[in-house]
DNA sequence: AATTATATAGAACGACCTTTCTATTTTAGG
DNA sequence: CCTAAAATAGAAAGGTCGTTCTATATAATT
């Protein structure tokens, strides 16, 4: 077994675990149960817990944003009722509950490790996309349009938890497209 | 000091480090100590830590309605844009983070206690109270209405955890209202 | 004043947590 | 084949967790 499978090994269990139970609620001696790994090997690749913890939520990151550029065409008609969807897509095949970075953000908020800000940084980028996308349709009010489509996504998040992805996705589709339409 | 005071304090007490912490991150001696309440005060009013936390979101839903209810008159002519500010204004005076509900449906999903089906609660009743108030405006699409406006305070919260509650509230009240206007 | 319920401080319990250590075994590359 | 890196099992340290216990003190009720 190559030297990084151990690894990737471990963080596709971890974040399978903190999503379902939470960050708090997994310790690190289930993870290596379910990983088939070592104490030892956790942490010659994770110097500790919360560092195990950053790199998973910037694999989660990198993996959603590779899932959004694949299914939004930026020059499309609709990139925004595109994001929309790729969104619900991605929520559905993880049979999501809830948002990771939300809870790191609220989890960790106010201790003195790198968590929170990675956390808040892959939401800040979420705003940075729907501006840019806002910019390329030539839309006046860029903010205001990429806050609301923001607020959108996590809205959809959160309804997931209680309707499912589908039926959540439909109506934000919806909703989505009533605001591009009445938006200049 | 008298017999129910106590149990108010403690009530009071852990709903505030539930919410700033998440209720993993605390333990039952953060919540004694700063009642400043012996642990068998505790003990003799919950049975456990798993009973505080089902007591704290009943209390924390009993509040949250209230304060709806005290905002939003029903026989006005926006009392969804009613219900979308007085929401607002809940998560401001808050200083809101993130929803206790959703954390306890997420922290708690799978364990063989009450909270999950209380959080679960909540979110169904949010859900049948604008069901309510489509019907009253005699809308024709109910469900749909509702459930969009569901995913819109969701969203809102979810939001304040970015760009606070003020603004999250100004971009909520614009969908509203664009919703209200072109839906039957 | 006597009784009963309630609160107190603080120790103790066993379980689990993260992290470290040791000593052995497996794996790959030169 | 040999060597150096990587992974192994398992124990142990040091801490915190939720919960229980004991024994004392405070309040409220009769």
């Amino acid at each position: 077994m190559a030297r990084s499978e151990k690894k990737d090994t471990l963080l596709e269990v971890a974040e399978r675990l903190f999503y379902e139970h939470g960050f708090r609620g997994v310790g690190l001696k289930q993870i290596i149960s379910e990983a088939n790994v070592a104490t030892m090997t956790l942490y010659n690749h994770f110097p500790s817990k919360d560092n195990l913890v950053e790199e998973v939520l910037k694999q989660r990151e990198e993996r959603y944003w590779s899932y959004l550029d694949a299914h939004v065409e930026m020059d499309s008609d609709s990139p925004f009722i595109l994001a929309v969807k790729a969104h619900g897509r991605w929520l559905k095949e993880q049979s999501y509950k809830g948002d990771m970075f939300l809870r790191a953000i609220e989890d960790y908020a106010g201790t003195d490790n790198e968590i929170e800000s990675i956390a808040r940084g892959h939401k800040a980028k979420l705003l940075q996309y729907f501006q840019r996308l806002a910019q390329r349709k030539g839309k006046e009010n860029e903010r205001d349009l990429a806050n609301q489509f923001t607020l959108l996504l996590e809205g959809t998040t959160s309804m997931t938890t209680l309707i499912g992805a589908e039926e959540a996705t439909e109506h934000s589709i919806a909703m989505a497209r009533t605001l591009v339409r009445h938006t200049s």
